[in-house]
DNA sequence: GCGACGCTTCGCCCAGCGCCGAAGCGGGGC
DNA sequence: GCCCCGCTTCGGCGCTGGGCGAAGCGTCGC
């Protein structure tokens, strides 16, 4: 455990609105600019600015340069995970409203970059039911078993290996509306942009002009519950 | 998701130094006096009192009159998976100082009032691989095979299954120091106390005069390491 | 019943932070 | 070269909130 003060320090990050809002928009994955996310938190640029500079300097964001824009994006899928258990936390302290975001946004949905919901949990019990992913340090491995499998599936599994931004190759994410972990790391990555790549998952329209999930909504096609049926017995 | 000012005042609550104390040192699952608390964060009485009275009504403590002390505890286990997995992300984010903690706290620990570190992961994955516990609406059941196996440890279901503190059967719990879950919920309460009842884990003696993670050192005896061997094939 | 003790409430002070408007910096378009 | 645009920095304002000492309330011990 951290000291209090530097766990204080993290969770202060995360406990004004402003900045939330900025958060609650980056777990989609993408990387959103200064001026989209001062819009999104509903604030001046200025403010924006400086709750950005504090978000990077502690940790939570990382940023990058491309012409006269900065794009901030979510700075590990760690950060991605705390903000997901925190919300599922916030949510079961003030249990007045039911589940906010229709159904449709608790069977399946984007998480960071890997599939969450329904689907996401059965996905993972199915890797670990039929031994394609097994226990290895830090998480998960594929076996021999699994390899064959996810690259039958269209599964890129170099692209997950290939530990871009110091992720681990498979591990585990608490999902908040299943109370079980779903699957994170480059594997959970190529997976959900596998079935993305094959119309096996579809992006809905926006429900709304300004839906602050709508990036984040996934819908599976007729062909991909099939797929996934026959390929790993999950009934989406 | 909760709203962005929902999630903030949730997280806010968190980003104190004197609460994130407080929070850590309820982490033991123990009930602890308004007194012990300020002590505990090193502030005087008034101020912890206004302290703990915003946790309470966050919903994050629950209080317990006893004669003129008042004893507050964790509300919910969620709210220690929660502070739990907000820890490994500060860790994380400050990485300068390796392990702070020794070995044996990441070995095994007590997680709220269950089982945590590598057995607790390992005990996890055994109840899961044996099929002694299989998916369940919210979490997980126990197969017959669980419940005959778990019965002749001696563990007691059906204090498990009571659901006091409006509690689940059995759930996941992120493993900070691991990445991968272990369990959680009345089961997993009900298996460590099994394993302190029969002296299968003991509390080691505490490093120094005030160890703050005293009450959460556990400690795995030869006959424990024997037993849980041969019942489950957990290495410990 | 009286004092000791645990805790809360009240009154107050001060630091930190979140916000904005104005100004400054740098990149791109024309 | 000019201006537009995205973003940051600076200066100033207002408020929240965290801290303490003093006082009040309820409980326990004798």
């Amino acid at each position: 455990m951290p000291t209090p003060a530097a766990f204080a320090a993290t969770a202060a990050l995360l406990g004004d609105p402003a900045r939330a809002a900025m958060l609650q928009a980056l777990l989609s994955g993408e990387a959103l600019t200064a001026g989209e996310l001062a819009r999104v938190a509903g604030i001046g640029a200025p403010a924006a600015s400086a709750h950005l500079s504090r978000l990077v300097e502690g940790g939570l964001l990382s940023v990058h340069r491309q012409g006269r824009h900065r794009y901030h994006r979510l700075a590990s899928e760690e950060v991605a995970a705390a903000i997901e258990m925190l919300g599922g936390l916030s949510l079961s302290l003030s249990p007045p409203r039911r589940w906010p975001h229709g159904d449709a946004f608790r069977a399946v949905r984007l998480c960071y970059d890997h599939i969450a919901g329904r689907l996401g949990v059965a996905l993972h019990a199915a890797l670990v039911g039929r031994a394609w992913i097994a226990p290895a340090d830090g998480g998960w491995a594929a076996t021999a078993a699994g390899e064959a499998g996810l690259d039958a599936l269209g599964v890129d599994l170099d692209a997950a290996r290939r530990a871009r931004r110091a992720r681990r190759f498979a591990c585990d994410c608490m999902d908040w509306s299943e109370r079980r972990p779903h699957l994170a790391g480059g594997l959970g990555r190529e997976i959900a942009a596998c079935c993305l790549r094959r119309h096996w998952l579809g992006r809905p329209p926006p429900e709304g002009p300004s839906d602050p999930l709508a990036r984040r909504r996934l819908r599976v096609t007729p062909e991909g519950a099939r797929r996934l049926k026959e390929a790993l017995g999950v009934a989406a």
